[in-house]
DNA sequence: GCCGACATGTAATTTGTTACATGATTCC
DNA sequence: GGAATCATGTAACAAATTACATGTCGGC
């Protein structure tokens, strides 16, 4: 939220169309979590109304203190680096079913990792002409997902060769 | 749950520790979790206490019922493939701080990547004995974690390179 | 006899998801 | 006038984390 709105005023709803359009992959949240959280930044200070508009429309802006903590989160905290794959949880069990299906199941993802990589590309192209500073750090970003899901692809074609070698 | 006791019986303290040497990496959970997790298995008649031992130790034991679900789980449930990273967060909002903040925030990140690439080297020469079903599929998922280490340090070598240009 | 490991659980809180509820504008 | 979009919120539930609470056994 601190992030989003260090680029400029905005609503909750304008907010849930740019988490949906730029962070949803990087930090999904729910409508109702953003409405939420709003309500707790105003109290905690850190950000605030600066605006009423028509439907009862609430601008928020970030304030001074808000921009402190963003930069301070950013800079001070460690991330937390978890990773958590239901895909990886079952490939750590492919072997409760049948070789043919081990196979099928990692070519299957081979096939959504490539799928992904397109998509991705394709984001790419359409970023390409921006220099502002969302689109530098989010071509950077988009890089990370990118070279993921190369590896991503080139692991499960690998993995695939690594079952069951039948003999 | 059902796919570490898929291998054998075993008591919510054996799988607490199984869990913190294998897939506390892919999936994480907590010692409350998991005993409550167990208490459902057993009233859903997926699992059932085998044998009791000393201290109330419960061993637990998969039941047909709880075989079939993992592979129904395993084979028909689609992965939910979300990434949620508060380090890429992070790297969003890099353009908040100074440029010379941003490349030591992507060269810590390298330097991390580097690091853990070690570590998962050293696991993997461990494991390089087994041929058990446990360490076919430890090692592909090892083999995950070692391309996205691999990429992520490539990744974040290269972002570092990418902030600001100083002229 | 005591320390460390074994062993299981509950409670409180936080975080996140899904579904519901409602209404105001704008544009055609 | 009607549809799409704008706009905000609440409630119920599910999932996850942290902290607490308690007790037993084996080995030295």
């Amino acid at each position: 939220m601190l992030g989003l709105l260090s680029e400029g005023p905005a609503s909750g709803y304008d907010l849930m169309k740019l988490f949906d359009v730029s962070l949803s992959n990087v930090w999904p949240a729910t409508q109702s979590q953003l409405y939420a959280e709003l309500g707790k930044l105003a109290d905690a200070g850190l950000v605030d109304v600066s605006a009423e508009g028509p439907r009862g429309r609430k601008e928020y802006a970030i304030t001074d203190d808000g921009l402190a903590e963003l930069r301070r989160w950013i800079t001070d905290v460690e991330p937390t680096r978890v990773l958590r794959s239901d895909m990886l949880l079952r490939v750590f069990f492919l072997a409760q079913v049948a070789p043919e299906q081990a196979r099928a199941y990692l070519s299957h993802q081979a096939a959504l990792a490539g799928r992904h990589l397109e998509s991705l590309k394709r984001i790419g192209e359409l970023l390409e002409s921006g220099q502002d500073n969302l689109s530098v750090y989010g071509k950077i970003t988009l890089e990370y997902g990118r070279r993921l899901a190369e590896a991503q692809q080139g692991w499960a074609e690998w993995a695939e060769t690594e079952v069951a070698p039948d003999r």
